[in-house]
DNA sequence: GTATGTTTCAAACAGTTGTTTGGAATTGAT
DNA sequence: ATCAATTCCAAACAACTGTTTGAAACATAC
């Protein structure tokens, strides 16, 4: 039991980085088991196949990021809708990802990494799953929006929502590779927090316009 | 050499619009061969290797696109600092992408999935790669930012692009899911084009923020 | 200690990948 | 029409992919 929690963790461990530095397709099944050191036939026994180990690398991510995102929301929904600002709205949505980086190290770059991948997939499985599973949360976020801003109609919250996902997905995502050029280029080293801060005002503007 | 054009071009043609549905490493030479209806070697032939290849379909799209943009940054350049207003520096980003789709069908989703993916590439072989050869154009484009803004930090600059470029990517590249989602749900189906004007004063909105 | 169920492992499986090869077909110039 | 160069093509190559297999190792209960 101990042994086995330790095999089917260390495959998740190894899976999420890997895909999230190369994909799912440029990641192999060997590359994953070596860095993990576990057998080959080990992510078939414990995960069916590989498809079911990316959702379940998924799955591991969405719980925690979702239960933490309900409970922001919950407190939210008890509010008038003056009391609904955007700058409030967000921060909602971020303290939850931020504590993500205390699970796991660089947590936030892989979750965002991973969600860009998923939302790449045009034949849309993955993406799919994601939603169906875990998309009601984003539902109750995007009524608290109408609700702070009724003056906005529906489908500009959900572009302008979309919007902001493109935003955090493409520079938390790729913040490593970002920050290394931000620093290169003015010798200043943001952290992804601080990357976050910066970018909250940006967002709100945005949403407010 | 007309023959060979036109093989030459059906091959790009097959490859670009694989490449930005599926991505990469999940496009076999054998699906983009058999699409364009050529012969498999021909690949090998005309580019060399599959990497070559991938660099050619992205050479195509950003030798048209950075020479309209070229263009429209050399009238900007002679306006004085008070008359580079947000808006005007987005529209000439937006114009020379909007020109893109009057060559190929969908191209401005295609455009932006390929520029997506080349991001992702954590390696950053390709990255790298384009910002290498078409690189100086966005400088020019952040120093008229620069200009017109001159209270926000040069790295604060640096960053709002990034935020900007992830929302583009994010929308556009995925805008025909994300349209059939709209429309599925409040049934308004906007075009591309209108997907790009609503983005507008949020981009707007957040540059000046 | 024996029996039962779970987990690991090396080896092999069939299928797909990018690339190479040598000869056939086509092209353009003299 | 002849020659040379270019382009095409069917076939084969080695390397890699996800998955399966059957036996070994392990743990747990009586």
């Amino acid at each position: 039991m101990t042994k086995t929690e330790s095999t089917k963790s260390r495959i998740l461990d190894a899976a999420e980085q890997l895909f999230a530095e190369r994909g799912f397709a440029e990641t192999s099944l060997r590359t994953i088991t070596t860095r993990a050191r576990v057998n080959l036939a080990s992510v078939n026994y414990h995960f069916c196949s590989k498809k079911s180990l990316i959702q379940a690398v998924f799955d591991r991510f969405l719980q925690d990021f979702t239960k933490e995102l309900s409970l922001e929301l919950m407190t939210l929904e008890q509010l008038s809708a003056d009391q609904l600002e955007a700058e409030k709205l967000l921060n909602a949505l971020i303290r939850p990802l931020l504590s993500l980086n205390g699970r796991r190290n660089n947590a936030i770059s892989i979750f965002m990494r991973l969600l860009g991948r998923a939302y790449a997939e045009t034949q849309g499985h993955l993406r799919r799953y994601v939603t169906d599973k875990y998309g009601h949360v984003l539902v109750r976020f995007t009524h608290l929006f109408q609700k702070g801003y009724p003056n906005l109609t529906i489908d500009q919250i959900f572009w302008r929502l979309h919007y902001m996902l493109g935003s955090m997905i493409f520079t938390l995502g790729g913040s490593d590779a970002l920050r290394q050029i931000s620093q290169a280029d003015f010798n200043r080293d943001l952290g992804v927090e601080d990357v976050i801060k910066e970018m909250l005002p940006f967002l709100a503007a945005g949403m407010k316009a």
